[in-house]
DNA sequence: AACGTTGACGTCAACGTTGACGTCAACGTT
DNA sequence: AACGTTGACGTCAACGTTGACGTCAACGTT
C-alpha cells in the first residue's frame, strides 16, 4: 500500500464514524458488540495501527521514556539499559537513548531533544554539575529519575547505591587482612561531592583502631589504563603500599596489571578491591574481590520510580538507597 | 510556566502570524531581517522550542532513528550503539533503542512500535528467521540497514563483516602454528545459513595441504559459560584436540578457562583463537589471539548507509562488506 | 402517558505544526 | 501610465487522533 490506514479508512469501511473506531481501539466502551466485531475485522484487514504521533499530539503522552547515560562503553551500563528497556517495554513504553559523555552541554541538548519529543519521563545518569538542568526540567513537569546522585526537586526521584558503605566494607576487609598502607584510586570524572566510595573508605580507616596509615589518594580515568596510571601515582605517594581500593573494577584490573608489571604479587604484596562486580571480574586472574552493585535491582527500582512519578507527579518520594555487599575472591 | 510556548505565543508577542515565525524557525526565507530579529528575540524570551510531535505529524519526518539489537549485554554491542548514537546525533536525529533477545516476535513488536512512532529509519541486528519482517517493512517504505546479514529488498541496505575470511585467517594461523586437530565452537543462536566463521574455517582446512584432520564442531551459547561447555563438547569429539576457533571472544575465554581447569596449557597444549576483539581480550592471561572486527567502522558504515537510504529511498545499494584482520597475541 | 435515563453512536474542535496559495505594496520596465 | 515581478507577509486547511458534547431511539418508571 502507498499510505497507512487511518481511523477514517477503517470507519469508511465499516460505515461508522472515526470516533467510534477510536473508541474500539482504546477499549473505551460505548459501542455494541457487533460494531466492535466489525471494526476489529476491518482493522485487521486494513492492517490499521494507531498513529502514535497524532495520539501524542493531543494526549500529551507519547508512550516513550528517555534514558540518558554517560557512556555506553562503561561495562556497568549495558545491563542497566537492558533492564530498563525490558521493563519499559512491559509497560508499553518505547525507549529513547542517548549518551552524554558526562558533558553537561551534551546532556542539555539531549534533554531538550527528548522534551521536544514529548517523552513521558527520563532516567538520567547525570553529567557533572548538571543538577540545575534536572531541577529545571523537573519543575517544568518532566518526571525524572536520577541514578547515582541526589537531587531535590519536584518530579525528581533518586535511586542510588550505598557507596559510602561500599568504601567502608572495602576498608574493613583490607584491614582485617592485615593491610596497613592503603591507597584509593578515585575517578577524575567524579566531582568532590560525589566521592562516596572514597569518603566511606577514608572514614572507616580513621575510625578503626590499629597502626595503619591514613589512605593516600590518586585520581585517574575510570578505565583499565586509568588504573595503571593510578597505581603508579599511588606508588609515588607511598612506595610500600600494600592495599588498594579502586573506583571500579576496570580501574582495579588496571592496578593489578601495573602491580604485576612492577613485579609485585596480588594479593600477597598488594591486595586490590574493586567496585561494581562486572562479569569480567570473575574471569581474570587473580579473580577480583569487589563491592557488588546489583544492577538488576537498580534498573528495577529506577523504572518503578519513574512509573510512579508519571502516574502521580505531585507526590514527593524519598531517595531509594540500595545496599551493597563485598564479594571476596582472590585479589584481596 | 504551566504550558510550553508555541508558534502562536511567539507570533502574538511579535505581532506577526505563526506562519512567519515558522519560516524563521526553519530558515525558509520570506521575511525581513528586522522581523527575523524580533522573532528570534521573542523565541529566546519565551523559551520557545518547536514541538517535534506536531512537526512530525505533518512532515512525516520525526528526526528519530531506531536501533534494534539482539542483546545489550553482548560486549560487542555497546560500542556499536554508542557509535550509532553519536553519528545520529550529529545528523540531528534522536535514537530509539530496543533489544529483541533475538526473538522474531519481539522484533516484530519493536518494529511495529517504531513504525507507529514514525521513525525515519532503523538499524537492525536481525533476530533469527526474521528476513520476511524486514522485507515487508522495507516495501512499506521504511529505510532499514541490516547489520550482519544479507537481505535483498527495497529500502534495505546491508552492512556486514567478511566473517568467512575471518574463519580462513584463523585456520591459516592455527595451521601455520603446526596445529592438526582442530575444533570450532559455533553459536546456537546462529541459523545454519549465517555460520560464516565456521564455513570459512572449515573451507580453509579442506583446501590446505597437510596431514591435519577435518574440524570438529560444537555448539554453545555465545558466553563464557557457553565456551566452557563447548570446550567439553569438543574434547569428547576429539580428545587430543590442539586448536580451537571460537564463535566470539567470550566463548574463547570460556574455552581457555575450561582448558586451564583440565590441566592443559594455552597455547602450548591447545591454541585458541577468538573473534570480535573485545577490550577484555587484551587484559586476560594469556592475552587472546582473535579476529578483529572494527566496530567503529561498522557503526559508521551503518549510519552512513541509513542516511543515504533516507535521502534517496529508491536507489539500490550493494551490501557493504568490511574487512577483518587477525591480531596475534599469546593464546595462539 | 409523560418523563428521565441509558446506550450507541455522531459532530466538532483542538493538539502545534507546515504546504499551498492568496494578498498587497513597492518597484522596475516598456 | 499600465503592467509584471518580487518581497513580505497572512490565510486556510490538513496531518490523525481524542475530549467534550450533542442526538436520538429504546426502555423503564411513576
Amino acid at each position: 500500500m502507498d499510505r497507512e490506514a487511518t481511523l477514517h479508512d477503517v470507519a469508511g469501511k465499516v460505515g461508522v464514524s472515526p470516533r467510534t473506531v477510536s473508541r474500539v481501539v482504546n477499549d473505551e466502551g460505548g459501542y455494541s458488540p457487533e460494531t466492535r466485531k466489525k471494526v476489529l475485522a476491518a482493522i485487521e484487514e486494513l492492517r490499521y495501527r494507531p498513529n502514535m504521533v497524532a495520539r501524542a499530539l493531543i494526549t500529551k503522552r507519547s508512550g516513550t521514556v528517555g534514558l540518558v547515560g554517560g557512556d555506553m562503553t562503561d561495562p556497568f551500563f549495558p545491563a542497566l539499559a537492558e533492564g530498563i528497556q525490558h521493563r519499559a517495554r512491559e509497560a508499553g513504553q518505547t525507549m529513547f537513548f542517548a549518551s552524554t559523555g558526562s558533558d553537561p552541554d551534551r546532556q542539555a541538548e539531549v534533554l531538550r531533544s527528548f522534551w521536544a519529543r514529548a517523552v513521558d519521563g527520563v532516567i538520567v545518569f547525570p553529567a557533572l554539575d548538571s543538577i540545575d538542568q534536572l531541577t529545571d526540567y523537573g519543575r517544568r513537569g518532566l518526571p525524572i529519575v536520577v541514578v547515582d546522585d541526589l537531587v531535590e526537586a519536584p518530579n525528581v526521584a533518586c535511586v542510588l547505591f550505598d557507596l559510602p558503605e561500599g568504601g567502608r566494607l572495602a576498608a574493613q576487609h583490607l584491614l582485617s587482612a592485615g593491610r596497613r598502607r592503603m591507597g584509593v584510586i578515585s575517578a577524575t570524572v567524579s566531582p568532590p561531592r560525589r566521592r562516596h566510595r572514597e569518603r566511606g573508605f577514608v572514614a572507616a580507616l580513621t575510625e578503626a583502631d590499629g597502626d595503619h596509615l591514613p589512605a593516600v589518594i590518586a585520581e585517574a580515568d575510570p578505565t583499565v589504563r586509568g588504573g595503571e596510571a593510578g597505581f603508579a601515582e599511588l606508588l609515588s605517594l607511598m612506595p610500600d603500599l600494600d592495599g588498594i581500593f579502586a573506583y571500579n573494577d576496570l580501574v582495579a584490573i588496571g592496578a593489578m596489571r601495573a602491580a604485576a608489571a612492577s613485579g609485585r604479587r596480588v594479593p600477597e604484596d598488594i591486595a586490590v578491591v574493586g567496585c561494581d562486580d562486572i562479569e569480567m571480574s570473575t574471569y581474570i586472574t587473580p579473580a577480583l574481590t569487589t563491592i557488588r552493585l546489583d544492577r538488576g535491582r537498580l534498573s528495577n527500582e529506577a523504572v518503578t520510580a519513574l512509573g510512579d512519578l508519571i502516574d502521580a507527579p505531585a507526590q514527593r518520594r524519598p531517595p531509594v538507597v540500595l545496599p551493597v555487599e563485598l564479594v571476596a575472591r582472590e585479589s584481596a
